[in-house]
DNA sequence: ATGCATTTGTTCGTATGTATT
DNA sequence: CAATACATACGAACAAATGCA
C-alpha cells in the first residue's frame, strides 16, 4: 500500500488511504474505523505517522477522537454551503411546501424589473407557505419567468427547496444574491402564519441568475424571526 | 515558564505562551518567532512538543511554517478578503455614535452566558445610538468583559465601528460569528430611533473571539431596515 | 463493583531528509 | 559548501478514558 519511491510522505499516503474508504462508504458517517494498532500494521508505519495523518482528519472535521473511544467518522458537519462561512438554517425537522396559489401574467412591474424582463414577456408568481413539522414557518412568493417555467412540471412547485431543485433538472445557477431585511407581517401573511398584523418577520429576497445571466427566480421569502437562522462567520 | 503539576499539556503550555507574545505584540504579524530549537531550551521540553504547540497554531491560521525559513506570525488578510461575497453596509454619508449609558455589573446573565464567562467575572454594557447623517439608524447594545474594558479608553468607546477597532489598540480578533434576525422595536428603542413602538427593525447579533478564543464582546444592533443592508452573493 | 484490556493522548529521544540562508 | 530551519519517520513509555468480563 505505502510505498517509499512515490516519495509521496507515509503519513500524507495514509490519509488518502483513509479518505477513501470514507468516499467508498467503506467507513461510514457515525461508525468507527480501525484503531491505530491495526492501522499500523495495515499500513507497516509507526503510530506516530498514523497519528499524523488522522489528527490532521480530525482538524479538517472528517474525523472525530476521543481518547477511550475509537476514532469515528465524523457525520455530516450540518451545513455544505458554497459559501464558506455562510450559513442559513430553517429550524424544523420535517420541512414541505403548500402551494398557495398561482398568478401567471404581465403585471408584477418589480419583479419583472428584478428579472430584468421587458414589457411583453410575462412572469408566473408562486405564492407558497413553507411549513416545518406541520407549522407555517415563512410566506413566499417565488416569482420565475415565463420561459423556465416551461421546463417544469407541477411536482417541481412543490420541491421544498426550489432553487437548489432548480440545478437538479439541469437549470444551471451561476449567481445568487441574498438580501436580508425586516418586515412586518401584513394582514395576508400573518392570516397564513398564524400570526397577528404587525408581528416582525425576516424577509430574505434572493435573485437568481443562469450561466448566461439570465434571470432564473427572484423570490421573496418572510420567516418567522424564530424559524430561521442567518449566520455569517469570518475568521482570520 | 513549563510546569509538570499544572497537569495541563506542555505542548499547550507553550501554545499559549506563543499566543501571549503575539497578543502583547513581542512577535507581530509577519515577523519570525524563536526556532524550534530555541523554543525547546526555553522551555525545556522536548521537539516533539514545540513542533505539536506550532503545528496546530499553523493549522489554526495563527503562525505560517515553511520547511527551511523561519515560522512566522501569520499576517491579518485585509478586511476585504476575509469573506468574499458577504457586504454589510449602513446607509448614509456621515456616520456618528451618541452614547447612551453605561451598565457595570455580574448581573446580565444572558450577555455573560453568550461571552462565555463565569459567575463572578463583571460585565460592561454599552447603550449606543447609531446616526447616519444625525438621523439614528440603529439601537446598539454593546457588551465588553471587563479586562477588555481596562485597555480601552472612554474615546474608545465612541468609534463608530468598535469592532474594527479593537485590532487598531492591539485586541486580535480571530473569529466572529454574525446572526441576522428580524424583531420589532420596544417602547425604549423606538423612542430613541423615532418610530412607533412595532415597528420592525433588523436585529444583527455578533460575537467576537480573539486568537485564544476569549471572549472579546457580544453585540446586538437592531436597525432600521431601510437603513441597513446585508446581502450575501453566491458565485458557481 | 473491580479489574483488565483496549484505545487514544502526551512526551521523550533519535535519525534522516530537504529547503533556505 | 556549511549551518540552520522545518519536515518526516521510527520507537518507546506512560497517562487517562472507556468498555467489557
Amino acid at each position: 500500500m505505502t510505498q517509499r519511491q512515490n516519495r509521496v510522505p507515509y503519513y500524507l499516503q495514509v490519509k488518502h488511504s483513509i479518505i477513501e474508504n470514507i468516499k467508498s462508504q467503506s467507513w461510514k458517517p457515525g461508525e468507527k474505523i480501525p484503531s491505530e494498532n491495526q492501522l499500523m500494521q495495515q499500513h507497516q508505519v509507526s503510530r506516530s505517522t498514523i497519528r499524523q495523518a488522522i489528527s490532521q482528519l480530525a482538524q479538517e472535521g472528517i474525523l472525530e477522537t476521543k481518547r477511550g473511544k475509537s476514532t469515528t467518522v465524523k457525520k455530516k458537519p450540518t451545513d455544505h454551503v458554497k459559501n464558506p462561512g455562510v450559513i442559513q438554517r430553517e429550524k424544523g425537522s420535517e420541512f414541505s411546501v403548500h402551494l398557495i396559489r398561482t398568478v401567471h401574467g404581465k403585471k408584477m412591474d418589480y419583479a419583472k424589473k428584478m428579472l430584468g424582463l421587458t414589457e411583453e414577456q410575462s412572469v408566473y408568481m408562486y405564492e407558497r407557505l413553507r411549513l416545518a413539522d406541520g407549522i407555517p414557518i415563512a410566506f413566499q412568493q417565488l416569482f420565475v419567468p415565463e420561459h423556465i417555467v416551461d421546463t417544469l412540471t407541477d411536482e417541481d412547485l412543490l420541491v421544498f427547496d426550489f432553487h437548489s431543485h432548480l440545478e437538479e433538472i439541469g437549470v444551471i445557477a451561476s449567481y445568487s444574491k441574498d438580501y436580508v431585511s425586516a418586515s412586518l407581517a401584513n394582514t395576508y401573511e400573518a392570516d397564513f402564519l398564524g400570526i397577528v398584523t404587525g408581528d416582525p418577520l425576516v424577509d430574505l429576497t434572493r435573485i437568481t441568475l443562469g450561466i448566461d445571466q439570465s434571470p432564473l427566480e427572484y423570490c421573496r421569502t418572510k420567516y418567522l424571526p424564530s424559524y430561521f437562522d442567518f449566520t455569517v462567520e469570518t475568521r482570520g
